[in-house]
RNA sequence: GAGGCAUUGGUGUAGUGGCAGCACAGCAGUUUGUGGCACUGCUAGCACCGGUUCAAAUCCGGUAUGCCUCC
């Protein structure tokens, strides 16, 4: 992997770049759509192009319990396996630590959105485990959510499935942190991310796969600083910023500021899991280079639809007599086949191409969104 | 013509004298490195008229409607 920056704001840490794989390019900044387990929901990997995704994830933990990395690797990488030529990543497991553990124990996501009530006793301290699994400094301990059954999966084994599974862009295994947990649970827990990161570099065979380490660290401002200057200090071909993010988008904004200027610019930056339309400025203009993101497809399912004056619900029936695209200004094949009408009635009717044409006009509409504050930073606007 | 049985939100049902419950539909909201169709609210009902009782969807009488049986 090679990554080259074209351009730097003079307004804000925003820059231009391409990233170049072996599976082809990336025009960053750039979303990446979500493939957990090797397909964009409802998408074959012709449409998921058709949206302008230049690169998507998938995900190590979820493909190892189905199918397999052998499977993976017998077909000859994830690649070939999902029929999708342009470049790859997979997140190492280490979001699934949080939400099969405390995600699932509180019901609280990465992003704390109630504030008062929350905090204080319910916080989890210092040496708690969640209930489904077990984190010790070597790895965590799973629990199938297939079967139930046990599995063990720590940076040496997280990185020998990425190898095996073969995409472009592999992650560090690390501990994605809840927004409930004290002071004293993240410093424990930044240690192990932190044996975790070099363990993953030694674990390494080939350079083939880029490596990118992942800072953690909570919303505490010297933690954040301290994970981004070590992972900063190591061989990483490139850097994840993972973990809670706070309670708020200023909250964002502030871990992106400790963050990101202690990180060398030759290489490039991905957020993980940040992306509703309203924070992408944002997050580039802090200087992200790469964001992946369930919300287009995840509410696509579910019968949202992105558009320019905000948000529609399909399932709502006054939908039903609308004649009018999604939108006017979009361009993609949904808005310019269906109405609103039709795409109402998908939803209502639970016909599942409803899914599917929503989910192909979010990407689209993301994609182009992402395009557009491309090409402002290339005019100098951004 | 006579007799029997039934009638509970829009739909399907639970409730044998003590706050009328459930499911679906309808309406609205939530969803940020995806545990695949979720979650959270809200709306809406005892066919009608009388009687018994502290208290009736529930017991009694009548009316209406539907189904069944007999002449």
């Amino acid at each position: 992997m090679e990554f080259k920056i074209l351009k730097k704001s003079k307004k804000s840490r925003a820059r231009l770049g391409v990233l170049k794989t072996s599976h082809g390019e990336v025009l960053t900044p750039s979303l990446v759509p979500v493939a957990t387990r090797a397909t964009v929901k409802t998408l074959s990997a012709d449409e998921a192009k058709a949206t302008k995704s230049q690169i998507l994830i998938s995900n190590t933990f979820h493909l190892h319990l189905r199918p397999g990395e052998k499977i993976l690797k017998s077909a000859g990488g994830i690649h070939k396996f999902m029929n999708w030529d342009r470049p790859l990543m997979t997140d190492s497991g280490g979001f699934q630590v949080f939400s099969l553990g405390f995600g699932r124990d509180t019901k609280v996501g990465k992003i704390l959105k109630i504030f008062p009530g929350v905090h204080g006793e319910k916080d989890i301290k210092k040496n708690t485990q969640p209930k489904f699994l077990k984190i010790t400094d070597d790895g965590v301990t799973f629990r199938s959510p297939i079967d139930g059954r046990e599995l063990f999966m720590g940076p040496r084994e997280s990185i020998k499935i990425q190898e095996n599974i073969g995409a472009d862009i592999i992650f560090a295994f690390d501990e994605c942190t809840s927004p409930l947990a004290e002071r004293a649970y993240i410093v424990e827990s930044l240690k192990r991310t932190h044996v975790w990161a070099k363990a993953c570099l030694k674990a390494r065979k080939s350079k083939n796969q880029a490596l990118f380490g992942i800072i953690q660290g909570s919303h505490f401002k010297d933690l954040r600083e301290e994970s981004a200057g070590f992972i900063n200090s190591l061989p990483f071909d490139g850097f994840g910023i993972g973990g809670d993010l706070g309670s708020s988008k200023e909250m964002m904004r502030d871990i992106l500021k400790w963050t990101i200027p202690r990180l060398n610019e030759e290489r490039p930056r991905h957020l993980l899991g940040i992306g509703y339309l309203e924070d992408m400025e944002d997050v580039i203009k802090s200087g992200i280079d790469l964001f992946d993101c369930t919300v287009p497809t995840h509410y696509g399912r579910r019968g949202i639809a992105f558009v320019s004056g905000g948000k529609l619900n399909l399932n709502q029936s006054k939908y039903l007599k609308d004649k009018n695209p999604l939108d006017k200004k979009c361009i993609c094949m949904v808005c310019e086949t269906y109405t609103r009408s039709y795409l109402c009635h998908l939803f209502r009717a639970e016909e599942i191409t409803g899914m599917k044409l929503l989910t192909f006009h979010n990407l689209y509409f993301f994609n182009t969104y992402v395009e557009i504050l491309r090409e402002k930073i290339k005019k100098g606007i951004l």
